[in-house]
DNA sequence: CAGTCACTAGACTAGACCGTACGGTACTGT
DNA sequence: ACAGTACCGTACGGTCTAGTCTAGTGACTG
């Protein structure tokens, strides 16, 4: 499939140092097949990006809400920011937000896209469960989504970070996410908890 | 000046997009001349990097050690938030960040380099405060560095990431970043601060 | 004044890359 | 039998790039 092989390419390589040939030649294709069904180079990395962006995140659906309906949310806090960490730290996603980011001046619709389905929707989803949690007062908060957002990014943002930087390709072991999770949540009940239930 | 040519197109156009002749026109420099220097390409652009990484943060240094002495700690702490926010929202600290993170799989030291004179330093002298904090009561902790890597993170992560995947090349307005630095510290003190002294 | 050094302008090599063109093949439906 | 469609392999035009080479210019120095 000729939108795979592109993909591996583009992830792997980034953009400038993939070509045309390249991609034709992993498909088992002719060049010109690539161009019959994508037109030009820009075209095929906007499909694909908007492809894997649409696909990914579609799961976390479920298992998000849940959380609103939480009994011990040290716990089930913790077993979703993990989840949330593997998900995010594997491969390919880490690879795709590299590339994102370096063709965010070249290809803003790829940012916005990247923004929302990936960040922004988990904060959205998060902050339904937070209202939830809140109006059952398990948490003191004025306002779900700023909630989200600190929660989503005190898991997120250190080992995002040292990946996005150090170009680790390989996850953290499981243990280290764990801590990270237990870290991130520790913090964030100790800001938003509610101590009458919690601690 | 040669670098002050190659930083400029680099920053703007990332690493691919930038040609030597460009370059040399820009610095009104013999292409030649250029390799005189600078041996190829490559080479170029992390003497760069590393020369903007190391000239950077230098003058951050004094203003946290005073974090310590604070008397008043919410100003103080979203004064320093502020002043953090407004110095790596712009433009040419997001434009390397984009950079390095670009290549990061290219040129592992630039990531390595940015990651420690960057977030890194940020956080051991805000380590280093908070210690000082903590032992005058005004911050419950039992680990200053994970305390630091929160609220580094609270402060940054949102706008960053918004900045990063959405392109945007003009920082936010000044009260935009009021406001992120306001709730950054509300949260962290919720969190770590200490009650009898606070809130 | 002769020699050295740093530079310049610009031609040049060698190759990669995008995108297109073309002749030919295989399969499908009618 | 025939049109339509999708593909293949290959070649090609045109452009761009990294990096080298040459010939010349001017300034400084002993």
């Amino acid at each position: 499939m000729i939108l795979d092989a592109a993909t591996d390419a583009f992830l792997a390589n980034g953009y400038s140092r993939t070509s045309m040939d390249e991609i034709a030649r992993l498909a088992q294709v002719s060049k010109q097949t690539v161009y019959m069904h994508f037109g030009d180079k820009e075209n095929l990395l906007t499909e694909i990006v908007m492809a894997i962006v649409n696909d990914a995140g579609d799961p976390v659906d479920s298992t998000t809400n849940r959380l609103g309906e939480s009994t011990d949310l040290t716990t089930d806090l913790t077993d979703h920011a993990r989840r949330q960490l593997t998900a995010v730290l594997q491969p390919r996603p880490m690879q795709l937000r590299r590339l994102v980011i370096a063709e965010a001046t070249s290809f803003p619709a790829l940012g916005r896209a990247f923004y929302e389905l990936g960040p922004g929707r988990t904060i959205t989803e998060l902050a339904s469960a937070f209202t939830q949690l809140g109006h059952r007062g398990l948490l003191r908060l004025n306002d779900p989504t700023h909630a989200a957002s600190d929660f989503n990014w005190l898991v997120m943002s250190e080992p995002l970070n040292r990946a996005m930087l150090l170009g680790e390709s390989e996850p953290p072991p499981e243990t280290s996410i764990g801590h990270t999770a237990r870290r991130a949540v520790n913090t964030f009940l100790a800001a938003y908890g509610n101590a009458t239930h919690q601690q």
